[in-house]
DNA sequence: CGGTAACATGGTATCGGTAACAACTTAAGG
DNA sequence: CCTTAAGTTGTTACCGATACCATGTTACCG
């Protein structure tokens, strides 16, 4: 910036103003320096704006895994509407592991980011702890919190499947079993697994059956396994609700390569609305999320902080029962 | 620091060498810097940091687009292989648009990264001088350039495809329509596309069809689209060789709904090695990539330039035919 | 024509770590 | 007991942009 300065002969604080766009430096003036700063290959330092400033630019964004098209279609919603604002985000994810989660707020905190976003209301008493320090805002998302840190945008799991719980009781189905990663691994998928219980419970379903398809992430490959495993005792069940559309995906092929017939000799429901479910044949009864919502809300939050509004905003996109031919 | 600093009675310096485990300073005498520092709450700033030595312990990562299984899976590798070595990624998404690739990259070099990794060979001409004006290691991705910017870390799409048409001509497919995105907007696609004509044309294939699936990104739903579109005119042709597996799923999936034999009238090929691939009935003939050792190997050049190696690497991760029940 | 406001520009200190060098203490060797 | 080296700690200046305040210049008013 002073060779700029001593390009176009004034300061460097005249210069600064300019690429900065204050409008208190004349438009000629201004021009021309931007145009010599262009000329002279010019890098804007942020790192040293950020120091100065002790604004960083950064929003931290935590998820569990980016290779989820629905986390991805969240954090691709977030950063659309973030274009153009300045913003840049630091990506980190955990790997459905709290520990992995402790350690990466750690490390994204010392890079003073003006927000934090985390996937879900679980969090290690430490992660909690450095949350409340570093006094910047929190959002949590894809959950419903009992006890969020700061601000909310997501949606009620356990509320989700109990929508799928009661159309499938409402079509006669009294046999359900549950098929989700080991628990405790994924929250998230806890949270699903506990809805469906409960839901089952308040309809006086006897009993629902938890299959275990391995640690998270489960996908596509371990919803057939599931089936295999099975193998003939899957005739006890007359509904397989999976934690989510890979899964049931990967079940629903894995039974039509065994003859089973979907949805007559059992029903399959997934979980998201991932693009599988609308193109698989036949297409898969699911819970409609609203992935990219989420991260338009969040970005929403986000000019809302940056804005000056400072009480905490609890958001719920809602989810819906997307009826297909499994069930 | 400083207040840590008057915690324990000494100087910053040594408060700074304590934390970063500088073994000049006495062992117990870390210990304690440590704790107090812990107890304090004091987070370090890396902002700071990346100031004083001008160097970030960021590497910029721009891929056309996040929600994409392999360039996700990309990321992930990489960002796996990476844990650990204290380095952050700064990720960027272009939408397969170079304008954007340029807009992103100029931001992103404000932020003084130590590398940037970008996706593909093809740049706008300021995206090629911003990258030769930042004296910054520059690593290309997912393709081989004829012309790089410095290392590279791919495969030949069009070397993969190649391997597709000679199995399907040995096939004694004959007339065969290259599905992709409009022309233009996703180079990888492009370059699939040239592969196809190229090697049919080496064969002696008269012509290859090309139909338009619309503009990139193109997925499941643009496959069936194209069935739809196309009608009975689908007969023309023996082979459709689609630009990616999501593609072949969607067309697969169509053609089933509608009575059309796979891979009798006509086979059907993706590219990418998806998990769709694998998991879909019938499985899918596709271009196995190594989306994750990409990444991984990404990994490994960066950490041969954090260790002072400076020749370019060129690294072909390669391609193979998968061989599936659609052809 | 003096006074005031609007506009445009510059000087200086500073954000929080750390490189480079200096200095002090203790141990080892002759 | 002196010399030298190893180990440990401290002092100072600085990275590049910008907040804050000061200053100069022009325009407009009664």
């Amino acid at each position: 910036m002073r060779d700029v300065a001593r390009a176009v002969e004034m300061s460097p604080m005249t210069v600064s103003r300019a690429l900065r766009g204050d409008e208190t430096v004349n438009e000629k003036t201004r021009d021309r320096i931007r145009r010599v700063a262009a000329d002279l290959g010019y890098v804007y330092d942020s790192t040293a704006q950020a120091f100065r400033t002790q604004k960083s630019g950064f929003v931290a964004v935590v998820l569990p895994s980016i290779n989820n098209a629905n986390f991805a279609e969240t954090f691709r919603g977030l950063s659309d509407a973030l274009t153009g604002s300045g913003v840049q985000l630091l990506l980190g994810s955990t790997n459905y592991r709290l520990e992995k989660e402790e350690e990466l707020v750690g490390q994204l905190l010392t890079r003073n980011p003006e927000a934090i976003v985390l996937t879900g209301g679980h969090h290690t008493d430490v992660t909690r702890k450095l949350l409340e320090n570093a006094k910047i805002p929190v959002i949590e998302i894809w959950d419903l919190p009992p006890d969020p840190v700061g601000h909310v945008v997501g949606f009620s799991n356990a509320d989700a499947m109990s929508l799928i719980v009661q159309h499938l009781v409402r079509q006669g189905r009294r046999k359900l079993a549950f098929v989700g990663a080991a628990a405790g691994s994924d929250m998230r998928g806890v949270a699903r697994r506990d809805g469906v219980i409960a839901a089952a419970t308040a309809l006086d379903l006897t009993q629902v059956a938890q299959i275990d398809a391995g640690p998270a992430p489960v996908s596509m490959r371990h919803g057939a396994e599931v089936v295999v495993k099975l193998g003939p005792a899957i005739a006890t069940y007359d509904a397989l609700v999976c934690v989510s559309d890979p899964v049931a995906f990967g079940v629903l092929n894995e039974c039509r390569r065994l003859g089973i017939k979907i949805p007559d000799d059992v029903a399959i429901t997934g979980f998201g609305h991932f693009e599988i479910a609308a193109v698989s044949s036949p297409r898969l009864t699911t819970a409609g999320v609203h992935a990219n919502k989420i991260g338009r809300k969040v970005a929403g939050v986000l000019q809302d902080i940056f804005a000056g509004e400072t009480s905490a905003q609890w958001i719920d996109v809602g989810s819906e029962l997307v009826l297909g031919e499994t069930s």
